[in-house]
DNA sequence: TATTGTTATACTCTATAACTATA
DNA sequence: TATAGTTATAGAGTATAACAATA
């Protein structure tokens, strides 16, 4: 947690060499075996950091869905489309962020579990509207419970309610506006 | 930021319809056409408010080092290998998470631009040891005052120092304790 | 002409098996 | 036999162009 801010003078001159370029001997003793590395200025990092923690908290949310078969995409498919009934494949995918061909493939899976609907819309017959099914509706249910009991609790567990909270709405601040 | 979180009994029981399912004609009407969606319960997903918020951060940093070409993996192998000199491609790939296989070209890469080197090790010739050159230091050196003074800087703008260090701390107990 | 859903395709990441040279 | 680096390969995820149906 404490690391050196100072790190960035050692790159600016390798003073241990005449040459300024370590040869073969010079390096070769260094790396001490068994011994873990340091991460430096690595852990300070914003992307590092957050691409580690994003990596395991998919790992988790899916060790927790692994009954439903569910993963982070599907259910953010499935919670969208529950809360905008009437909404058009379009809509849903750019909302997600995800782009309107590989749309297809994702409710092709969706649809073939009989989770959701593609209707082809009465105005404008070019869009399929988007509708959960009955068994869509009961699995997002249960997605919601293991969220809650498992994902979530895990994670209050960790940082508390209150550190929990800020950190999704700073997460979010910088999703928003950076 | 305030979003409902009693929305979770909307996926208990849907009652606007006798059959428990809507047919197309009750949904055609519902999409409130031009008007945004509704986020709902995804705008309170630790997953899915992390993974937007690092794309995001990534963006910004591929935008910061736009002049030097350095991707936030690229960057934090040069980093770690300032930080563990003489330590070979295994040790520093699975610090990083990266698979040793998919290092390989990513190696390729560094080396071919003179940014890094693989020395033989002397004592176990398998093993490639991983030094920065001259170059790589100079141009690292140039990549750590980007990030200082337009990444970081973006960041802390955004959220404040003490913020800023509260999130990457949470982030990194999230990676290292989830 | 523009838009929706779709196909085809390509490029990056990630993951696994197997080879070679060393140990 | 075991390990380091490597190759080949396959699967996700993501990106763009273009087509048919519809507006």
């Amino acid at each position: 947690m404490t690391v050196s801010k100072a790190a960035e003078k050692s790159s600016e001159k390798p003073a241990d060499s005449a040459k300024g370029r370590k040869d073969a001997a010079e390096v070769q003793g260094q790396g001490a075996a068994g011994e873990a590395l340091q991460l430096g200025e690595l852990s300070e990092q914003l992307g590092y950091v957050l691409k580690r923690a994003q990596l395991k908290v998919f790992e988790n949310f899916l060790r927790c869905m692994a009954s439903l078969q569910l993963t982070p995409a599907q259910f953010s498919v499935l919670l969208l489309v529950e809360k905008n009934p009437g909404r058009n494949q379009t809509e849903i995918a750019s909302t997600l962020g995800i782009l309107r061909p590989n749309f297809v493939a994702m409710l092709d899976n969706l649809e073939s579990r009989d989770l959701c609907a593609r209707i082809r819309s009465t105005n404008d017959r070019r869009s399929h509207i988007l509708v959960l099914t009955d068994k869509g509706k009961a699995v997002l249910a249960r997605a919601k419970k293991l969220v809650a009991t498992k994902h979530e609790a895990r994670l209050n567990e960790l940082l508390g309610q209150a550190n929990r909270e800020a950190l999704i709405a700073m997460l979010a601040k910088v999703a928003n506006e950076f």
